[in-house]
DNA sequence: TTTGATTAGATACAAGGTATCAATTGACAT
DNA sequence: ATGTCAATTGATACCTTGTATCTAATCAAA
């Protein structure tokens, strides 16, 4: 999701993205939408409909977080065990500084990794088309808190 | 797995590093070494069965292939749809170049990017404790059969 | 060759996600 | 305001990948 929306709220700025790609407003989007906005860290789809009435369907869930994904409002993130959880993503392409204690995650754009991927494709004759990049570790917030590693 | 094995081939070294994690050396895991071994791309658990007598157990494979992970024997790849495969690891820390094509993949080692996540890191507070990268495009051999991209 | 822990296979289960389909609902043109 | 119809929903069944459990088989060491 480029941050060019007139909308005020995050929820909002969903929902105008849904719309610009053709896709209703309903009810269930919209209780969705205000769901994910309020998530601090990377969440799951089951995470997402314990915080949600159980009369919202599963499978409207997991086909709403598809558009997300397909729309790039939200994105994919690897979790070190291998898990795939979802998050807010705020611009196109980039990675994620992933706070293995608590969970939060820094965005990291503009990185430098690309320059280097591109040199060491060429080396390997490679046409470089894409890369998925995770970056584990314990932010700031966590270090200062607890000095051992929990 | 480190390359530092007296089997002269890669079943035969499968075998070792588990017999050197006190795991014992049976009829099932000599069937899925050998089958292992012979795998040209990444490969999946059910790839792996379709390729075994249905008599081994769907179980056993998946028992196996956790412990290989563990023995680091294998590695899981991450496809650019999400999709975990497995394939054989011959060293320790490494990256791939996945061929999106042909379904290849080289292996990176001693790659710059661990010093660009370092100083990257640092900038944000991060105390870094690992990292995932898969590189995803076309390699030298599919670039020069099909010229078009599939 | 006996022995006892490891391992195997069968089976049931679980998580995460998709396909199907009848019923509902939203947006737009009356 | 209301009718219309495609888009969407929720229920349900199903699929894939993987794990837990348990009894029987089997490996290796004494």
């Amino acid at each position: 999701m480029v941050v060019t929306k007139r909308s005020a709220t995050v929820a909002e700025q969903i929902l105008e993205t849904l719309d610009e790609r053709g896709f209703r407003s309903t009810a269930p989007r919209r209780a969705l939408a205000a769901v994910i906005a309020e998530q601090e860290h990377h969440f799951t789809a089951e995470g997402l409909r314990k915080q949600l009435p159980p009369s919202l369907g599963r499978a409207t869930v997991y086909r709403t977080l598809k558009i997300l994904v397909d729309a790039g409002v939200i994105c994919r993130v690897l979790l070190e065990d291998g898990d795939l959880h979802y998050q807010l993503s705020l611009q196109g392409h980039h990675h994620h500084l992933l706070c293995v204690h608590c969970g939060s995650s820094q965005d990291l754009m503009g990185c430098d990794i690309e320059d280097v991927l591109a040199t060491t494709s060429a080396r390997h004759g490679f046409e470089l088309s894409g890369h998925w990049l995770e970056v584990y570790g314990r932010c700031r917030n966590c270090i200062e808190i607890g000095e051992v590693a929990a």
